[in-house]
DNA sequence: GCACCGCATTGACAAGGATCACATTTGAAT
DNA sequence: ATTCAAATGTGATCCTTGTCAATGCGGTGC
């Protein structure tokens, strides 16, 4: 009953693709669920970043940290998927920056204290926080790399293999997804102009990389000719595969 | 005799203004010297990544990490300062990534297992930790920021204000300091090409923002103007300030 | 059914940077 | 001093991408 709330795209086979190995992995977390909240959010809705202290850990779901830049452009500077962890109280100034879930999500919320006496107690903790800090702060790195380095129509094959890894069922070959971002909001996190990226989502559904039938829904038909769009495939997969 | 290996721009006034505020702070690391050996290194060495389960501090100086997004170009991801943490060995997977000085540096180096043993034994230190990684993300998201949002002007005065931050020392009205980065290098961490770099400092000079002695000497004349070149730069004194 | 709204697509155009080519400076070695 | 290689500055040009505006599509309420 803890998954019935992952985005549209895993509904089928959610059970046994997103959240139970997610969870599975997170052994260290089961002691600390009993010094936890369990939130649910609707999409679209801001973790709160006043609450003195809280840490939040994403159980399922999507959650975007977003800022402010300019008044005109807003910027989305980091994905956050399961097991994932946030810790808004720990930021010593991020002006502007707010938490919004791009998907129901579910959240664990503890307190920084709680954190770190269950984390004095019990290294299993310690050794999961450090390592998924890390896997983050590695995602960031290549999301910047990603920024710097590649064009848009890389960048964005890029994303595609991104949420094929988190989101996708496979299905007959194919894999499909519903992309939980709106066309802006992923031109917001990969730094390039939303009309552009229609331009290059209608290339890649003419080169039949893709196929789309709804609006969200995204199913990739030749994986070989996504990754060769991207000259970061491997960094991507590596980074962003379900463990 | 700690304070010999501190980068030229602060040759003068390393002692006060370099190493011993960014000392005073890291009581929680006092305890560590213990159990850490000390390195010196100079300009341009690359940190053994390989080294199984080590972590680094950064007493001094300025380690950049760069990654070899592709074959032509190369990527510098995030600007290490002292008091910054490093750990290659936790990272899951950086392919292509890796630690370089910028200047003459002094690390620490323990192994992940004595910090884990550390933090569990000292609280002050887990926070210290915590604290400082964030304080890491927090910056690594100001940079996707910088490059998503800001046009090459902005971005060229944003990271001028970082590191009159970091290395400057005000010197009647103005700030001068020794920018340890080569052109190229600034180039590759601000995503932009070094000939438009040129260009850029060249337009910052004949406005008059700027002086330059020699190639890396580094004079900001009018502090204001420069901060009106750079929308964020609000932001960029909270996250880089010495304290 | 229709009108409406928000969102996405597409085209024409402009502009900011990248690229290339070449000149110039720098500083270390001789 | 002189030389040389490497790093940097700068001009002309091209191209990718952003901007603006018009059109198309998909739901929702009437």
């Amino acid at each position: 009953m803890t998954t019935t709330n992952v985005p549209l795209a895993t509904r089928q086979h959610s059970a046994m693709t997103e959240a139970a190995p997610a969870m599975a992995e997170f052994t260290a977390l089961a002691q600390l669920r009993g010094h936890a909240q369990n939130y649910r959010l609707r999409r679209r809705q801001v973790l709160p970043a006043s609450a003195p202290d809280s840490v939040y850990i994403i159980r399922s779901g999507l959650v975007a940290a977003e800022h402010a830049a300019l008044p005109s452009r807003r910027t989305m500077v980091e994905l956050l998927y399961p097991g994932d962890i946030i810790s808004p109280s720990l930021l010593p100034l991020a002006p502007g920056l707010s938490h919004t879930t791009m998907s129901a999500t579910e959240l664990l919320r503890l307190s920084l204290s709680t954190l770190k006496s269950e984390m004095a107690r019990d290294g299993a903790l310690t050794d999961f926080v450090l390592q998924r800090l890390n896997l983050q702060r590695a995602r960031m790195q290549l999301h910047i790399s990603m920024l710097a380095a590649l064009t848009s129509e890389q960048r964005v094959a890029g994303l595609l293999l991104q949420a094929a890894c988190h989101l996708g069922v496979s299905n007959g070959g194919a894999i499909a997804f519903d992309m939980p971002l709106s066309r802006n909001e992923v031109a917001e996190y990969l730094a390039l102009n939303a009309d552009t990226l229609s331009r290059i989502m209608s290339r890649l559904v003419r080169e039949n990389v893709l196929a789309r039938s709804s609006r969200a829904q995204i199913t990739i038909r030749n994986m070989d000719a996504l990754k060769a769009h991207c000259p970061l495939s491997d960094a991507v997969s590596a980074l962003h595969s379900r463990r």
